[in-house]
DNA sequence: TTGTATACATAAGATTGTTATGTATATTTG
DNA sequence: CAAATATACATAACAATCTTATGTATACAA
């Protein structure tokens, strides 16, 4: 598990980048997706992916809709058109972001990008 | 420049990466290598920088000396060991965590890392 | 002499996360 | 079958960490 300070900033993109790939998901699987792919270094809490889900779908980047299995509910989220274009620009400048990073913290210092 | 968020959590491993290679600096100098080093795409700003080195030096990993130049103030910060150990653990944290990234946003589907 | 740069510091406010709590159904296990 | 765990949503109190604004003070350039 990494310290939780470094996924702050991170979490939206991370969002909008797997919808992007996945389609459609609903809330609790994302964290589980995350989960899985990560090997369990990153967790997305609850507490933090619901509000960022409801923030996102009130900017206009997804929109929802719900699913009944049984009596449970389920949330389907797919990104908008607008939520692709986010998409990308958020995952273009987190990959600058951490090329920057890398430089600063001279890990590849045969890159020469900064 | 890029946007904030990405920024935070990460400025305590920054600046204890820039003394680790520097040995020795002062906060405005801190902020103007940063400018100059990613060509301003990262800027830190003095208030975060400065309660950031406080907060380092009440915990250890700084110590600070005190110069002054005709009736000017400077603080230069060191590392002192348990700051270089924290460091290195840092930087170490950080590159895990943004290979992990690389692989979620799919990046880098070749190294197979997670 | 006025603006910009250097150099420190702190406080109010915003953002965004954690932790805790709540509700409710479904499934697994002793 | 009862109890624990998993699924699935949601929100609120609290904490951390940043931005923006403000303040002080000296040095230098236009």
């Amino acid at each position: 598990m990494y310290s939780s300070e470094l996924i702050k900033g991170t979490l939206k993109t991370i969002v909008l980048n797997l919808l992007k790939e996945q389609g459609r998901m609903y809330g609790y699987e994302i964290t589980q997706r995350v989960k899985d792919l990560t090997n369990g270094k990153i967790q997305i809490t609850e507490g933090a992916l619901y509000p960022t889900l409801h923030s996102l779908e009130k900017s206009g980047e997804l929109e929802t809709e719900k699913e009944y299995l049984g009596k449970r509910v389920r949330k389907y989220y797919t990104l908008t058109e607008q939520g692709q274009t986010t998409a990308s620009q958020k995952v273009n400048e987190l990959t600058e972001f951490m090329q920057t990073m890398k430089f600063l913290l001279d890990l590849d210092p045969q890159l020469g990008n900064a």
